[in-house]
DNA sequence: GTGGATAGGAAAGTTCGAAA
DNA sequence: TTTCGAACTTTCCTATCCAC
């Protein structure tokens, strides 16, 4: 046994002697805080912070077993306790502006099956810094002190590590509930009222947001931080999102995890873990053997800079390279004519000449290319300019979709020109490229082939036409690409897509359908 | 004070399903 | 079957928070 391993078990058994103590005179129970469900099942919202205050509030309360509403402590001890809990600094300022902030804050609390709305406390004193006194709520406190019946427990370890008031808000819901169910149902209009939102604009007619801000990033929090592992879906009444049911079960694999890591990190094998897994293992305050933190610290360090190093020649080609501009600028120098200033006729002669350098000829067909796919583009608009999207401008009223429709054809029209389209289609996967598929787009499409069909009915324009949408999907292939290339599913999807060995034309239509 | 991260609001765009 | 409004999704901009 190392020095640091003494250090650390003498402190596990100062440790395990202290909560023996307590345990002995049941002083109370020093990992969790209790809040009464009136009090969970509350309407209200916090910040992150001022929500760890309230629990600091709770568990000074428990622990030295108040009978009366009127909570006494010195200023500085509670600032050194709660900055604690919050890992940063704060000011004596700044912490008694929270103290002033919060008292205004007015929570619906549930009284006799109500909500009715309250404060928590009233603050008495100067700004002294000295002892401050907070007058709680009777109700409010009532279900902090008593813990009879209908009473929630809140890890200190997880509540006290959430960055976000709503993670806490819904990992008290799922406190509430875990003791009775596997998973539970919860109305949105309740889940609304509950989280204080059902009056906010952002969330009021819009589910997308309340899942992207709310629902999402709490399960992430919830599942990396709390004793649980909860998962959601929503329930529909038509088209409307009505109801919200969650999955519960207890992260028994979390702790688990963490003792094996350290314990890979001790033997000298910790390079098998992943960033990820160590950053988790930095960010864990059960973490406390600073030996292993440092090692930690050496591995992530390693694993950063091999990643960094790391290039992804699978798909250079997609990069806009900043050098590969330079290379072409210097080329340009080489020739003695500019192309820039060629028109589409003089391109067409010079992409002609056999005696070309391979890389200049390709750089007059991609401005020939793009000079033809200008062409189409005015030819297809005729009078108006089809590059600026006639949607994106601001209007006094939103577009009808009546309006809409009138514009670029409506997808269930009979009309629909499925042939011209299945051959573009064929086109695409002939050259390689694909598409995003939606019916405006698909009409867009199908409508301009054909117009360019009728209207000239050349296969040179037949050509160009064709050219131009390569222009235009390769441009949206390398916008999806760059954010696929941080996507882990993208990684999942090339990796499952390879492993199926099945080239057929199906499923490579399919693969790549998929990936862009 | 500054800059990055997060939350909120608004508007454009998409999808679904009810009604004609 | 067609039309089109409601609900949902995405995107962009601004405000606020928070760490340095």
């Amino acid at each position: 046994m190392n020095k640091a391993d003494k250090v650390n078990s003498k402190n596990k058994n100062k440790i395990e002697v202290k909560n023996n103590i307590l345990t002995l005179n049941k002083i109370g129970n020093y990992e969790s805080i209790v809040k009464s469900n009136n009090l969970v099942r509350g309407s209200y919202t916090v910040t992150a912070n001022e929500q760890k205050f309230l629990y600091k509030i709770f568990e000074y309360i428990q622990e030295n077993k108040y009978e009366t509403n009127k909570i006494v402590f010195e200023f500085d001890n509670m600032l050194r306790e709660f900055k604690d809990v919050i890992n940063k600094n704060l000011t004596k300022k700044q912490f008694w502006n929270m103290l002033k902030g919060l008292q205004k804050k007015h929570p619906d609390i549930i009284i006799n099956g109500k909500y009715v709305s309250t404060q928590w406390y009233r603050l008495i004193g100067e700004l002294d810094y000295s002892v401050v006194t907070l007058e709680l709520d009777e109700y409010i406190f009532k279900y902090v002190q008593s813990q009879k019946s209908n009473f929630s427990k809140l890890l200190k370890s997880s509540v006290y590590n959430f960055k976000t008031f709503y993670a806490m808000k819904i990992y008290e819901f799922i406190r509430s509930w875990a003791n009775l169910k596997k998973s539970e149902y919860i109305t949105l209009d309740r889940f609304k009222v509950e989280l204080d939102i059902h009056e906010k604009a952002s969330y009021k007619n819009n589910f997308a947001n309340i899942r992207r801000r709310i629902l999402d990033p709490s399960v992430k929090e919830i599942n990396e931080i709390s004793e649980f592992v909860i998962a959601y879906e929503y329930s529909k009444n038509g088209k409307q999102v009505t109801g919200l049911n969650f999955y519960i079960r207890e992260n028994k694999e979390k702790e688990n995890n963490v003792n094996d890591a350290i314990e890979l990190i001790k033997n000298g094998e910790g390079d098998k873990l992943t960033e990820r897994e160590l950053q988790s293992l930095l960010d864990d305050k059960t973490v406390n053997d600073e030996n292993v933190k440092l090692e930690i610290l050496t591995l992530l360090a390693d694993k950063i800079r091999s990643r960094q190093n790391i290039v992804d020649v699978d798909y250079e080609d997609f990069e806009d390279n900043e050098n590969s501009h330079e290379d072409k600028a210097s080329l340009k120098e080489d020739k003695t004519i500019n192309i820039d200033n060629l028109s589409i006729e003089e391109l067409e002669e010079l992409v002609k000449d056999e005696s070309l350098d391979k890389e200049y000829k390709k750089m007059v067909e991609d401005k020939l290319e793009e000079l033809v796919a200008v062409d189409i583009l005015n030819f297809l608009s005729d009078e108006e300019d089809v590059t600026k999207n006639k949607y994106n401008k601001k209007k006094d009223k939103p577009i009808t979709m009546a309006e809409k429709y009138k514009a670029v054809g409506n997808p269930y029209d009979s009309d629909f020109d499925n042939e011209i389209y299945d051959k573009f289609i064929d086109y695409c996967f002939e050259e390689k490229i694909s598409f995003i598929e939606d019916e405006v787009m698909r009409r867009i499409l199908s409508e301009s082939i054909a117009i360019t069909f009728k209207k000239i009915g050349s296969d040179k324009i037949q050509d160009s036409c064709y050219a131009y949408f390569t222009t235009v999907f390769k441009h949206m292939i390398k916008e999806r690409y760059k954010k696929y290339k941080e996507d882990e599913e993208f990684k999942i999807r090339k990796e499952f897509h390879y492993s199926k060995k099945d080239n057929s034309e199906e499923v490579m239509k399919d693969m790549a359908r998929d990936f862009y």
